[in-house]
RNA sequence: GCGGUCGUGGCGAAGGGGUUAACGCAUCGGACUGUGACUCCGACAUGCGCGGGUUCAAAUCCCGUCGAUCGCCCCA
Protein backbone atom coordinates (compact mmCIF):
# COMPACT_ATOMS: atom_id res chain seq x y z
CA UNK A 1 0.00 0.00 0.00
CA UNK A 2 1.39 3.49 -0.72
CA UNK A 3 -0.54 5.51 0.90
CA UNK A 4 -2.10 5.14 4.59
CA UNK A 5 -4.29 7.72 6.60
CA UNK A 6 -2.09 9.38 9.21
CA UNK A 7 -1.52 7.77 12.61
CA UNK A 8 -4.74 8.08 14.70
CA UNK A 9 -7.48 9.08 12.24
CA UNK A 10 -10.11 7.89 10.59
CA UNK A 11 -12.04 6.89 7.25
CA UNK A 12 -15.59 7.28 7.67
CA UNK A 13 -16.93 4.91 5.10
CA UNK A 14 -20.65 4.73 3.91
CA UNK A 15 -22.59 2.09 6.28
CA UNK A 16 -20.73 4.45 9.13
CA UNK A 17 -21.48 7.73 8.50
CA UNK A 18 -25.20 7.13 8.62
CA UNK A 19 -24.37 6.65 12.13
CA UNK A 20 -22.10 9.96 12.27
CA UNK A 21 -25.53 12.09 10.60
CA UNK A 22 -28.16 10.06 12.70
CA UNK A 23 -26.31 11.53 16.23
CA UNK A 24 -25.90 14.96 14.71
CA UNK A 25 -29.70 15.02 13.23
CA UNK A 26 -30.41 14.46 17.14
CA UNK A 27 -27.31 17.41 17.97
CA UNK A 28 -29.28 19.88 15.46
CA UNK A 29 -32.41 18.97 16.75
CA UNK A 30 -31.87 19.32 20.68
CA UNK A 31 -29.63 22.62 20.21
CA UNK A 32 -32.88 23.58 18.30
CA UNK A 33 -35.03 23.09 21.51
CA UNK A 34 -32.76 24.44 24.14
CA UNK A 35 -32.26 27.52 21.90
CA UNK A 36 -28.41 27.43 20.88
CA UNK A 37 -27.37 28.16 17.77
CA UNK A 38 -24.24 26.86 15.17
CA UNK A 39 -21.01 28.54 14.73
CA UNK A 40 -18.07 27.32 12.33
CA UNK A 41 -15.26 28.56 13.50
CA UNK A 42 -11.98 27.97 11.53
CA UNK A 43 -9.99 24.55 12.13
CA UNK A 44 -6.65 26.37 12.89
CA UNK A 45 -5.99 29.37 14.94
CA UNK A 46 -3.15 31.28 16.14
CA UNK A 47 -1.10 29.50 18.46
CA UNK A 48 -1.33 32.18 20.75
CA UNK A 49 -4.98 31.79 21.23
CA UNK A 50 -4.51 28.12 22.57
CA UNK A 51 -1.30 28.93 24.99
CA UNK A 52 -3.69 31.69 26.76
CA UNK A 53 -6.99 30.21 26.40
CA UNK A 54 -6.51 26.55 27.15
CA UNK A 55 -3.46 27.20 29.14
CA UNK A 56 0.35 27.35 29.43
CA UNK A 57 0.72 24.66 31.40
CA UNK A 58 -1.62 22.44 30.29
CA UNK A 59 -0.88 19.05 28.64
CA UNK A 60 -2.66 19.80 25.50
CA UNK A 61 -0.52 23.02 25.08
CA UNK A 62 2.72 21.65 26.75
CA UNK A 63 2.63 18.37 24.04
CA UNK A 64 -0.25 17.68 22.26
CA UNK A 65 -0.96 20.77 19.74
CA UNK A 66 -0.35 20.07 15.81
CA UNK A 67 1.14 23.19 15.21
CA UNK A 68 3.05 24.88 12.26
CA UNK A 69 4.01 27.58 10.56
CA UNK A 70 2.21 29.32 7.73
CA UNK A 71 3.98 30.83 4.78
CA UNK A 72 4.56 34.43 6.37
CA UNK A 73 5.82 32.46 9.12
CA UNK A 74 3.02 33.19 11.59
CA UNK A 75 2.14 30.16 14.21
CA UNK A 76 -0.50 28.37 13.63
CA UNK A 77 -2.15 25.19 15.58
CA UNK A 78 -4.93 22.87 14.65
CA UNK A 79 -7.64 23.46 17.10
CA UNK A 80 -7.36 20.52 19.99
CA UNK A 81 -10.42 22.09 21.52
CA UNK A 82 -13.48 23.90 21.05
CA UNK A 83 -14.03 26.48 23.04
CA UNK A 84 -11.19 28.84 22.55
CA UNK A 85 -12.29 29.46 18.84
CA UNK A 86 -15.83 30.10 20.23
CA UNK A 87 -14.70 32.74 22.56
CA UNK A 88 -12.75 34.27 20.56
CA UNK A 89 -14.98 34.49 17.78
CA UNK A 90 -17.59 36.11 20.67
CA UNK A 91 -15.22 38.29 21.17
CA UNK A 92 -13.93 39.34 17.82
CA UNK A 93 -17.76 39.94 16.18
CA UNK A 94 -18.80 41.35 19.41
CA UNK A 95 -21.20 39.29 20.43
CA UNK A 96 -21.25 40.45 23.93
CA UNK A 97 -23.21 43.49 22.25
CA UNK A 98 -26.05 41.33 21.14
CA UNK A 99 -29.02 41.36 24.34
CA UNK A 100 -29.63 37.72 25.00
CA UNK A 101 -27.03 35.68 26.28
CA UNK A 102 -24.98 34.01 23.51
CA UNK A 103 -25.67 30.40 23.55
CA UNK A 104 -23.92 28.53 20.50
CA UNK A 105 -23.47 24.91 19.49
CA UNK A 106 -20.51 23.72 17.07
CA UNK A 107 -19.67 20.02 15.85
CA UNK A 108 -16.60 19.44 14.19
CA UNK A 109 -12.89 17.54 14.11
CA UNK A 110 -10.59 18.38 17.08
CA UNK A 111 -6.46 17.46 16.92
CA UNK A 112 -4.63 16.54 19.59
CA UNK A 113 -1.00 14.82 19.05
CA UNK A 114 -1.61 11.99 21.39
CA UNK A 115 -0.73 7.97 21.35
CA UNK A 116 -4.24 6.64 19.78
CA UNK A 117 -6.37 3.97 21.70
CA UNK A 118 -9.80 3.20 22.51
CA UNK A 119 -11.63 6.07 22.20
CA UNK A 120 -8.68 8.15 21.78
CA UNK A 121 -8.02 9.51 17.99
CA UNK A 122 -5.35 12.10 16.99
CA UNK A 123 -8.49 13.76 15.20
CA UNK A 124 -11.13 13.60 16.70
CA UNK A 125 -14.86 15.52 17.08
CA UNK A 126 -16.87 16.96 19.37
CA UNK A 127 -20.36 18.10 19.68
CA UNK A 128 -20.02 21.29 22.26
CA UNK A 129 -22.41 24.38 23.68
CA UNK A 130 -21.38 27.51 25.09
CA UNK A 131 -22.84 30.06 26.83
CA UNK A 132 -21.79 32.77 27.24
CA UNK A 133 -22.78 36.54 28.81
CA UNK A 134 -24.22 34.58 32.27
CA UNK A 135 -23.18 33.60 35.90
CA UNK A 136 -26.86 33.03 36.44
CA UNK A 137 -26.51 28.93 38.22
CA UNK A 138 -29.89 28.00 35.93
CA UNK A 139 -27.54 27.75 33.33
CA UNK A 140 -24.95 25.98 34.79
CA UNK A 141 -27.75 23.40 35.44
CA UNK A 142 -28.97 23.80 31.69
CA UNK A 143 -25.93 23.11 29.89
CA UNK A 144 -25.30 19.92 32.18
CA UNK A 145 -29.29 19.10 31.52
CA UNK A 146 -28.21 19.32 27.97
CA UNK A 147 -25.39 17.18 27.79
CA UNK A 148 -27.54 14.40 29.47
CA UNK A 149 -30.39 14.75 27.14
CA UNK A 150 -28.22 14.55 24.49
CA UNK A 151 -27.84 11.16 25.22
CA UNK A 152 -31.35 10.04 25.86
CA UNK A 153 -32.26 11.27 22.42
CA UNK A 154 -29.52 9.33 21.01
CA UNK A 155 -30.40 6.33 22.90
CA UNK A 156 -27.25 5.81 24.53
CA UNK A 157 -27.91 3.95 28.24
CA UNK A 158 -25.43 3.78 31.47
CA UNK A 159 -24.48 7.46 31.29
CA UNK A 160 -24.22 9.99 34.20
CA UNK A 161 -22.87 13.29 35.56
CA UNK A 162 -20.31 14.13 38.44
CA UNK A 163 -20.35 17.60 39.29
CA UNK A 164 -17.66 19.54 41.34
CA UNK A 165 -16.81 22.96 42.34
CA UNK A 166 -13.35 23.90 41.56
CA UNK A 167 -13.66 27.68 43.15
CA UNK A 168 -13.20 30.56 41.74
CA UNK A 169 -9.66 31.75 42.06
CA UNK A 170 -9.51 32.70 45.61
CA UNK A 171 -11.07 29.77 46.45
CA UNK A 172 -8.71 27.40 44.42
CA UNK A 173 -5.64 29.34 45.70
CA UNK A 174 -6.55 28.70 49.05
CA UNK A 175 -7.32 24.98 48.88
CA UNK A 176 -4.29 24.48 46.67
CA UNK A 177 -2.02 25.79 49.53
CA UNK A 178 -4.03 23.12 51.94
CA UNK A 179 -3.83 20.36 49.70
CA UNK A 180 -0.07 21.26 48.97
CA UNK A 181 0.44 21.14 53.14
CA UNK A 182 -0.96 17.56 53.12
CA UNK A 183 0.65 16.22 50.00
CA UNK A 184 4.19 17.50 50.55
CA UNK A 185 4.65 15.67 53.56
CA UNK A 186 4.35 12.21 52.11
CA UNK A 187 6.13 13.22 48.60
CA UNK A 188 8.44 10.83 48.97
CA UNK A 189 6.34 8.05 49.60
CA UNK A 190 4.45 8.55 46.36
CA UNK A 191 5.16 7.17 42.63
CA UNK A 192 6.54 8.82 40.40
CA UNK A 193 3.90 10.00 38.79
CA UNK A 194 2.33 11.81 41.85
CA UNK A 195 5.90 13.43 42.41
CA UNK A 196 5.25 15.12 39.04
CA UNK A 197 1.36 15.73 39.64
CA UNK A 198 1.85 17.60 42.78
CA UNK A 199 3.81 20.32 40.53
CA UNK A 200 2.03 20.91 37.87
CA UNK A 201 -1.60 19.83 39.26
CA UNK A 202 -2.28 18.91 42.46
CA UNK A 203 -5.57 18.01 42.32
CA UNK A 204 -4.39 15.20 40.17
CA UNK A 205 -2.77 13.60 42.66
CA UNK A 206 -5.63 12.50 44.52
CA UNK A 207 -7.06 10.49 41.24
CA UNK A 208 -3.73 8.12 41.68
CA UNK A 209 -4.73 4.29 40.57
CA UNK A 210 -1.41 3.68 43.09
CA UNK A 211 -1.60 5.72 45.45
CA UNK A 212 -5.40 6.06 45.78
CA UNK A 213 -5.77 4.99 49.47
CA UNK A 214 -3.29 7.06 50.86
CA UNK A 215 -5.12 10.08 50.11
CA UNK A 216 -8.75 9.48 52.28
CA UNK A 217 -8.00 12.09 55.12
CA UNK A 218 -7.12 14.56 52.13
CA UNK A 219 -8.70 17.72 52.14
CA UNK A 220 -11.93 18.40 49.75
CA UNK A 221 -12.18 21.53 47.99
CA UNK A 222 -15.36 21.42 48.71
CA UNK A 223 -14.40 22.95 52.44
CA UNK A 224 -12.14 25.36 50.69
CA UNK A 225 -14.87 26.89 49.02
CA UNK A 226 -15.37 30.62 49.95
CA UNK A 227 -18.75 32.02 50.32
CA UNK A 228 -19.65 33.11 46.58
CA UNK A 229 -18.58 29.77 45.28
CA UNK A 230 -20.22 27.74 47.70
CA UNK A 231 -23.53 29.98 47.00
CA UNK A 232 -23.13 29.03 43.10
CA UNK A 233 -22.51 25.35 43.27
CA UNK A 234 -25.60 24.93 45.48
CA UNK A 235 -27.37 26.89 43.83
CA UNK A 236 -26.47 24.68 40.60
CA UNK A 237 -27.60 21.56 42.32
CA UNK A 238 -31.04 22.73 43.22
CA UNK A 239 -31.51 23.60 39.30
CA UNK A 240 -30.75 20.36 38.85
CA UNK A 241 -33.08 18.97 41.16
CA UNK A 242 -35.74 21.18 39.93
CA UNK A 243 -35.51 19.31 36.66
CA UNK A 244 -35.15 15.76 37.91
CA UNK A 245 -31.63 15.52 36.64
CA UNK A 246 -29.55 13.22 39.10
CA UNK A 247 -25.84 14.05 39.73
CA UNK A 248 -23.15 12.61 41.76
CA UNK A 249 -20.55 14.76 43.51
CA UNK A 250 -17.19 14.55 43.30
CA UNK A 251 -14.92 16.59 45.30
CA UNK A 252 -11.59 15.00 43.20
CA UNK A 253 -13.37 15.87 39.51
CA UNK A 254 -10.72 18.26 38.12
CA UNK A 255 -10.47 18.94 34.54
CA UNK A 256 -7.31 19.63 32.66
CA UNK A 257 -7.75 22.61 31.32
CA UNK A 258 -7.14 26.29 33.26
CA UNK A 259 -9.44 27.76 32.05
CA UNK A 260 -11.98 26.63 34.54
CA UNK A 261 -13.90 28.53 37.74
CA UNK A 262 -16.48 27.26 39.77
CA UNK A 263 -18.44 24.25 38.49
CA UNK A 264 -16.87 21.21 36.55
CA UNK A 265 -18.50 18.85 34.78
CA UNK A 266 -17.81 15.06 33.43
CA UNK A 267 -20.39 12.28 31.58
CA UNK A 268 -19.53 9.05 32.16
CA UNK A 269 -20.21 5.95 31.03
CA UNK A 270 -20.85 2.38 33.25
CA UNK A 271 -19.34 0.12 30.16
CA UNK A 272 -16.53 1.94 29.42
CA UNK A 273 -15.02 2.13 26.38
CA UNK A 274 -11.51 0.34 27.32
CA UNK A 275 -10.00 2.35 30.22
CA UNK A 276 -11.58 5.54 29.33
CA UNK A 277 -15.26 5.77 31.05
CA UNK A 278 -15.60 9.79 30.31
CA UNK A 279 -17.72 10.70 26.84
CA UNK A 280 -18.00 14.94 27.84
CA UNK A 281 -17.45 17.39 30.24
CA UNK A 282 -17.35 21.17 30.68
CA UNK A 283 -17.54 23.59 32.61
CA UNK A 284 -17.60 27.27 34.09
CA UNK A 285 -14.76 29.57 32.71
CA UNK A 286 -15.85 33.27 34.21
CA UNK A 287 -12.31 34.35 33.21
CA UNK A 288 -11.28 33.15 30.15
CA UNK A 289 -13.27 35.72 27.85
CA UNK A 290 -11.31 38.60 29.08
CA UNK A 291 -8.35 36.36 29.33
CA UNK A 292 -8.65 36.36 25.24
CA UNK A 293 -9.28 40.43 25.23
CA UNK A 294 -12.86 40.52 25.40
CA UNK A 295 -15.24 42.25 28.06
CA UNK A 296 -15.57 40.14 31.46
CA UNK A 297 -17.94 38.07 30.72
CA UNK A 298 -18.56 35.33 32.30
CA UNK A 299 -19.28 31.60 30.42
CA UNK A 300 -20.16 27.95 30.38
CA UNK A 301 -19.59 25.16 28.28
CA UNK A 302 -19.53 21.44 27.59
CA UNK A 303 -18.43 19.54 24.78
CA UNK A 304 -19.15 15.43 23.63
CA UNK A 305 -16.71 12.99 22.01
CA UNK A 306 -18.47 11.65 19.14
CA UNK A 307 -16.22 8.82 18.68
CA UNK A 308 -16.55 7.58 21.85
CA UNK A 309 -20.29 7.86 21.45
CA UNK A 310 -20.30 5.92 18.23
CA UNK A 311 -18.14 3.18 20.02
CA UNK A 312 -20.77 3.10 22.78
CA UNK A 313 -23.47 2.90 20.30
CA UNK A 314 -22.14 0.31 18.34
CA UNK A 315 -21.20 -1.62 22.06
CA UNK A 316 -24.86 -1.42 23.11
CA UNK A 317 -25.94 -1.98 19.62
CA UNK A 318 -28.32 0.67 19.29
CA UNK A 319 -31.15 0.52 16.74
CA UNK A 320 -30.36 3.24 14.46
CA UNK A 321 -32.57 4.32 11.18
CA UNK A 322 -30.19 4.16 8.63
CA UNK A 323 -31.98 2.04 5.93
CA UNK A 324 -31.95 4.03 2.97
CA UNK A 325 -33.98 2.17 0.21
CA UNK A 326 -33.84 2.69 -3.30
CA UNK A 327 -37.58 3.52 -4.90
CA UNK A 328 -36.53 1.64 -8.15
CA UNK A 329 -33.95 -0.01 -10.61
CA UNK A 330 -34.12 0.07 -14.01
CA UNK A 331 -32.83 -3.02 -16.13
CA UNK A 332 -32.17 -2.32 -19.78
CA UNK A 333 -32.01 -5.90 -21.99
CA UNK A 334 -30.10 -4.33 -25.07
CA UNK A 335 -28.42 -1.73 -26.75
CA UNK A 336 -31.98 0.46 -27.62
CA UNK A 337 -33.71 -0.66 -24.38
CA UNK A 338 -30.15 1.10 -22.70
CA UNK A 339 -30.52 4.45 -24.37
CA UNK A 340 -34.03 4.49 -23.35
CA UNK A 341 -33.50 3.22 -19.57
CA UNK A 342 -31.08 6.26 -19.42
CA UNK A 343 -33.44 8.52 -20.66
CA UNK A 344 -36.17 6.95 -18.12
CA UNK A 345 -33.90 7.08 -15.36
CA UNK A 346 -33.01 10.48 -15.51
CA UNK A 347 -36.82 11.61 -16.11
CA UNK A 348 -37.62 9.39 -12.52
CA UNK A 349 -34.73 11.02 -10.73
CA UNK A 350 -35.76 14.48 -11.95
CA UNK A 351 -39.37 13.33 -10.49
CA UNK A 352 -37.97 12.85 -6.81
CA UNK A 353 -37.57 9.19 -7.39
CA UNK A 354 -34.47 7.25 -5.73
CA UNK A 355 -33.20 5.12 -8.89
CA UNK A 356 -30.40 3.33 -9.91
CA UNK A 357 -29.34 1.42 -12.81
CA UNK A 358 -26.75 -1.35 -13.78
CA UNK A 359 -23.15 0.01 -14.96
CA UNK A 360 -20.88 -3.11 -15.36
CA UNK A 361 -22.78 -4.33 -18.57
CA UNK A 362 -23.91 -7.44 -16.16
CA UNK A 363 -26.58 -10.43 -16.79
CA UNK A 364 -30.22 -9.73 -16.45
CA UNK A 365 -29.84 -11.69 -12.95
CA UNK A 366 -26.61 -10.27 -11.53
CA UNK A 367 -29.06 -7.03 -12.03
CA UNK A 368 -31.73 -8.71 -10.05
CA UNK A 369 -29.48 -9.08 -7.36
CA UNK A 370 -27.86 -5.94 -7.31
CA UNK A 371 -31.28 -5.02 -7.39
CA UNK A 372 -32.17 -6.42 -4.12
CA UNK A 373 -29.26 -6.02 -2.11
CA UNK A 374 -30.15 -2.04 -3.23
CA UNK A 375 -33.51 -2.67 -1.31
CA UNK A 376 -35.11 -1.55 -4.46
CA UNK A 377 -38.80 -1.20 -4.14
CA UNK A 378 -39.61 -2.03 -7.72
CA UNK A 379 -37.69 -3.29 -10.24
CA UNK A 380 -38.16 -1.61 -13.71
CA UNK A 381 -37.36 -4.52 -17.21
CA UNK A 382 -36.93 -2.86 -20.24
CA UNK A 383 -36.15 -5.49 -23.37
CA UNK A 384 -36.54 -4.93 -27.17
CA UNK A 385 -40.23 -6.82 -27.21
CA UNK A 386 -41.14 -4.39 -24.63
CA UNK A 387 -39.75 -1.25 -26.29
CA UNK A 388 -40.95 -1.86 -29.58
CA UNK A 389 -44.64 -1.87 -28.09
CA UNK A 390 -44.20 1.04 -26.15
CA UNK A 391 -44.16 -0.79 -23.02
CA UNK A 392 -42.32 -1.34 -20.14
CA UNK A 393 -42.23 -4.55 -16.76
CA UNK A 394 -42.52 -2.96 -13.49
CA UNK A 395 -41.94 -5.83 -10.80
CA UNK A 396 -42.85 -5.01 -7.27
CA UNK A 397 -39.78 -6.37 -5.46
CA UNK A 398 -41.72 -6.96 -1.82
CA UNK A 399 -44.61 -8.82 -3.82
CA UNK A 400 -42.74 -10.32 -6.63
CA UNK A 401 -45.36 -9.45 -9.09
CA UNK A 402 -44.73 -7.93 -12.28
CA UNK A 403 -46.81 -6.15 -14.62
CA UNK A 404 -46.78 -3.87 -18.13
CA UNK A 405 -47.31 -0.60 -18.34
CA UNK A 406 -47.16 1.98 -21.16
CA UNK A 407 -43.78 3.83 -20.96
CA UNK A 408 -45.88 7.36 -20.33
CA UNK A 409 -46.75 5.66 -17.19
CA UNK A 410 -44.12 4.28 -15.87
CA UNK A 411 -43.65 7.00 -12.89
CA UNK A 412 -47.31 6.70 -11.59
CA UNK A 413 -46.87 3.03 -11.80
CA UNK A 414 -44.40 3.41 -8.94
CA UNK A 415 -45.86 4.95 -6.12
C1' G B 1 6.53 10.57 24.45
C1' C B 2 6.87 5.26 26.89
C1' G B 3 5.34 -0.21 27.15
C1' G B 4 2.52 -5.05 25.49
C1' U B 5 0.28 -7.62 21.29
C1' C B 6 -0.56 -7.90 16.08
C1' G B 7 -0.12 -6.89 10.28
C1' U B 8 -1.78 -13.20 4.81
C1' G B 9 -7.27 -11.80 -1.25
C1' G B 10 -12.99 -7.03 -0.77
C1' C B 11 -13.98 -9.35 4.43
C1' G B 12 -12.97 -13.41 8.07
C1' A B 13 -9.10 -16.92 8.63
C1' A B 14 -5.19 -21.40 8.26
C1' G B 15 -0.11 -22.02 7.32
C1' G B 16 5.71 -20.60 11.93
C1' G B 17 12.18 -22.26 6.49
C1' G B 18 10.99 -26.16 0.49
C1' U B 19 2.87 -26.41 -0.29
C1' U B 20 0.10 -25.10 -6.79
C1' A B 21 -0.54 -19.89 -0.21
C1' A B 22 -5.97 -24.14 2.83
C1' C B 23 -10.99 -23.03 4.01
C1' G B 24 -15.40 -19.78 4.79
C1' C B 25 -18.14 -15.26 3.31
C1' A B 26 -18.78 -11.81 -0.55
C1' U B 27 -18.31 -11.00 -5.83
C1' C B 28 -18.50 -12.48 -11.07
C1' G B 29 -19.71 -16.34 -14.83
C1' G B 30 -22.41 -20.97 -15.93
C1' A B 31 -26.30 -25.05 -15.13
C1' C B 32 -31.61 -21.68 -15.95
C1' U B 33 -30.83 -17.92 -24.56
C1' G B 34 -34.93 -12.07 -20.08
C1' U B 35 -36.08 -12.16 -13.33
C1' G B 36 -33.90 -11.36 -6.56
C1' A B 37 -34.35 -17.97 -2.89
C1' C B 38 -31.85 -22.83 -2.86
C1' U B 39 -28.41 -26.30 -4.98
C1' C B 40 -24.34 -27.66 -8.03
C1' C B 41 -20.02 -26.27 -11.26
C1' G B 42 -16.22 -22.70 -12.41
C1' A B 43 -13.27 -18.03 -11.77
C1' C B 44 -11.02 -14.89 -8.16
C1' A B 45 -3.42 -13.40 -3.73
C1' U B 46 3.07 -14.00 -9.69
C1' G B 47 2.03 -12.87 -3.61
C1' C B 48 1.69 -12.77 2.72
C1' G B 49 2.23 -4.00 5.53
C1' C B 50 6.99 -1.79 3.62
C1' G B 51 12.60 -1.94 3.36
C1' G B 52 16.93 -4.51 4.28
C1' G B 53 19.52 -9.06 6.00
C1' U B 54 20.43 -14.58 6.96
C1' U B 55 19.81 -19.02 3.70
C1' C B 56 20.66 -23.22 -1.93
C1' A B 57 15.51 -21.77 -0.47
C1' A B 58 11.70 -16.78 3.57
C1' A B 59 4.59 -15.52 4.26
C1' U B 60 7.50 -18.38 7.73
C1' C B 61 14.07 -16.58 11.05
C1' C B 62 16.71 -11.56 12.24
C1' C B 63 16.93 -6.10 12.09
C1' G B 64 14.66 -1.63 10.87
C1' U B 65 10.36 1.02 9.56
C1' C B 66 5.18 2.22 8.97
C1' G B 67 0.48 1.10 10.59
C1' A B 68 -3.37 -1.22 13.78
C1' U B 69 -4.74 -2.39 18.62
C1' C B 70 -4.54 -2.27 24.02
C1' G B 71 -2.44 0.20 28.24
C1' C B 72 0.49 4.56 30.79
C1' C B 73 0.68 10.06 31.07
C1' C B 74 -3.49 12.94 29.84
C1' C B 75 -8.05 13.56 27.88
C1' A B 76 -13.37 13.81 24.30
Amino acid sequence: MDFQKPKGTLDFLPGTVEKWQYVERKAHDLARRFNYREVRTPIFEYTQLFQRGVGETTDIVQKEMFSFQDMGGRNMTLRPEGTAGVVRAYVENKLFGEPDVSKLFYIGPMFRQERPQAGRYRQFHQFGIEAIGSVEPAIDAEVIAFGLQFFEDIGLKGTSVEINSVGNTASREAYNERLLAFLNPMRDSLCKDCQNRIDRNPLRVLDCKVDHDKFADAPSILDSLDEESLTHFEAVQRNLTAMGVAYTINPRLVRGLDYYTLTAFEFKTQSGIGAIDTIGGGGRYNKLVAEVGGPDQPGIGMAIGMERLQLLLADQQTEIDDKRPLDVYLIALGEKASAEITKQLHALRKLGFSAERDYLDRKMKAQMKSADRLEARYTVILGDDELERGEIAVKSMETREQVTVKLEDLASALK
